[in-house]
DNA sequence: TTGCTCCTCACGTCACGTGAGGTGGC
DNA sequence: TTGCTCCTCACGTCACGTGAGGTGGC
């Protein structure tokens, strides 16, 4: 019975509040030892306070509490460490995404770039092998990326290549950032289909394109004069927009030397 | 007139969802150029872009929208890039903070840290000057660096001090995560008072006391292992939490040096 | 016995996301 | 004219925080 603390020692004994304590028993993720059933009184075991501090410890890293759920209900020590592992991978990740968008904050800031220069392409159906699939923002580059190496393993044997990597981002992909994306390669011939890719015709379509050289991070710019270009000159058009990967991470480590081809539907010039 | 975007287009050009456009424009942070009274449809400006860019980089950031808007706001381009400049500070602290949490994580994983031993201690009642305010759990660590630095400067030229510098914690610090905190220095005599400083007795006091080495940040295995004793061996008594800093952020940069003896109060043993 | 600790709702916060149900524009 | 785009509520999400109003325990 001593050897029960009340939810004040425990929560000064764990360093989190009395709130969060009682949020996390109504959610099932720590509960008390005991609970009087008469006054409702939570007691808490001392065994309790090392659960207590894992919870906190991931907290303080924004770890979700289903998630810490999974770690404190691992079956087993390395079942356990692999849930770690993958948080900890996971942030950072998050780590280089900050400092990644920390610098180009700084580039904006010391005078803004200047505005790239927008050209105007007719480009005819292409065959192409494709992979589609709907995708959520936050996951699209990393789906790209092992979409483009399965289509690689297809096309490249086959030397069937007529073009670089390519993408079509359906507008509700940015609109609601989530839709559908295409990655396709362009081809000539037939080749030998595996997996998730099939052949395709990409329709025609008239382009405003510009190209982007650096990190995807930066990306935003070239959408920003296509933009710009669109509604202060042509009329802009239907359909999904398109990226050209010239110089992609299968080519070079550093992202300064990434060239992206990005592509604005607009009507026909007459 | 056809230099206005709709709010599909603008979403396109600014990678914001059409969901967080229509907030931002709820909450005055980036409003349309124009309005259609009867439709109610947006449009935007394509110079509003570079704004929307602005946006987006610190949300990625999670920089809050008030603070947002006070970058956009700002009159000049030096009181802009002083609430940047402040962002980017309190971002690298942030990231500090998650090295040191992630890297006591792994200390905790790697076989939980041995027990710390407790003891038992009898504290007469003390002589002391303190600075005592309700301090918010997150800035509690800045604010006893300055209080002790105030303290400081009163009590070394005077030759005063009795023990090292210490602070008592309100229960409610820790249950609400908000509350009363009192940094204070052991002294005999009678110095000259300046600034927030007063003179006051820190009442005698029964407690169990532990060591803690290291960052403040692994201070709860303490506290932990004080809760256990407390609750295992002895009756725990009412009062606040003490602290005494024996190597502190003023002896050594190196937090692994620091030394704190962490107290709880018990009843007296008879 | 006082007053401190604990309790349970119910609602608020932040930055949007998720539908429902409906209208406008090419 | 179809259907795509846009609109406005109203409510949900996540991890608690903020009271209100009341009871229990030493």
């Amino acid at each position: 019975m001593s050897s029960l603390l009340t939810i004040g020692e425990f929560s000064r004994a764990t360093h989190l509040s009395v709130k969060a304590l009682r949020h996390y028993d109504d959610i099932g993720l720590l509960q008390p030892a005991e609970v009087d059933p008469s006054s409702g009184y939570r007691r808490y075991a001392s065994a309790q306070i090392p659960s207590a501090h894992v919870i906190r410890r991931f907290r303080d890293l924004d770890m979700p509490l289903d998630e810490i759920r999974l770690v404190l209900d691992a079956p087993d020590v390395d079942a356990r460490d692999k849930a770690i592992v993958t948080h900890l991978a996971r942030m950072e990740s998050a780590l280089e995404h900050t400092q990644a968008t920390v610098a180009s904050l700084r580039a904006v800031l010391n005078g803004g770039p200047p505005a790239l220069p927008v050209e105007f392409r007719h480009i005819p159906a292409t065959r192409a092998i494709v992979i589609r699939e709907v995708v959520a923002w936050d996951s699209a580059e990393e789906w790209l990326l092992g979409a483009f190496q399965e289509l690689h393993t297809v096309v490249d044997p086959a030397r069937v290549r007529t073009g670089p990597d390519a993408a079509l981002y359906s507008t509700e992909f940015f609109e609601v950032h989530e839709g559908e994306l295409i990655a396709f390669v362009p081809i000539s011939g037939t080749p030998t289909l595996t997996g998730r890719a099939e052949l395709a015709e990409i329709p025609e379509s008239d382009l405003a394109i510009t190209v982007h050289q650096g990190p995807f991070a930066d990306i935003d710019r070239a959408y920003a004069a296509l933009g710009t270009y669109v509604t202060e000159r042509v009329l802009g058009a239907d359909g999904p927009l398109r990226e050209h990967y010239l110089v992609t991470p299968f080519d070079t480590a550093d992202p300064n030397e990434f060239r992206t081809e990005v592509a604005w539907p607009v009507h026909a010039r007459v």
